[in-house]
DNA sequence: TATAAGCTTAGAGCTAACTCTAAGGTCAAT
DNA sequence: ATTGACCTTAGAGTTAGCTCTAAGCTTATA
């Protein structure tokens, strides 16, 4: 038996943390001492590892309480739930990912364009780039 | 003469948006009518446009701030100035990129594993990877 | 002149995921 | 019995960038 302390040691995550998670319903101690102290079991530990992997695959703690309800009930749920739940996921990973790949091309461009120099801002063109609302090609 | 809805129209930003812009200190109407309307004119849609193109290539409405502080005075700034703020945002950029990428990998690899069937979850190997905590390859 | 559309302000609410605080109880060691 | 480290709870604060509301003016049109 685990005191929040120890669990939080274990998994890398803040006892804060798991406390949070506790409210948000995701996880729960199996026992509690007379005096309220949480301890957690084995499964415990198991199912907040199964949360932190889920974070590290970027699902949000919505998509994990859905995901924490099907691996309880596994017979209760079939592989199209869960790989619809990951699907919606990649797509909004996708769509992160093209913005910030614009970003990144932009940013680049901007730099390529520059001194970077000490001497006065005056003919910037990352300004002039900027100024000139970055060639009307971003528009949205 | 531009009220806050002809600008918003403008720049497709909402008279909202533009007024908490205001209250950010970014922008500002050069003009106010007796009873207090803001009227904006060419110079500021321009300077609306230049924080609209910032915003498009990632900047931070902090940065933002500094980048049109150069801009009203570019002789007392540098180009390095200008470019500190832009690396400075592209790396943000690229570390922000990786962990996407880290993720996309993720899902991609626990979409490819899984048959996304009918059948129960009860052998579905999206769940026993994240119960696996994705193989440690991923850990923190 | 009355109605509707649009303007003003201050300030609250939203999202996500923590992060921290305050006030107090518990426990092991001295 | 007293530290000091840890635990409990409810609830507030943080970050970024909006987004919206309420209550009240103003302006153009019918």
């Amino acid at each position: 038996m685990l005191e929040i302390s120890d669990l939080a040691q274990q998994t890398g995550l803040s006892a804060h943390t798991l406390r949070y998670y506790e409210k948000r319903g995701l996880i729960k101690a199996s026992n509690r001492s007379e005096a309220g102290y949480r301890f957690y079991t084995d499964s415990d530990v198991r199912r907040v590892q199964f949360v932190k992997a889920a974070r590290n695959a970027g699902f949000s703690l919505n998509d994990i309480g859905q995901l924490l309800s099907i691996r309880v009930d596994k017979h209760s749920h079939s592989c199209q739930e869960v790989t619809d739940i990951t699907q919606k996921k990649l797509l909004e990973v996708n769509a992160k990912m093209a913005e910030l790949q614009s970003m990144q091309q932009t940013l680049e461009l901007l730099l390529a364009s520059c001194c970077g120099g000490p001497e006065n801002a005056t003919h910037c063109s990352i300004m002039e780039a900027l100024d000139a609302g970055l060639s009307r090609e971003n528009e949205n």
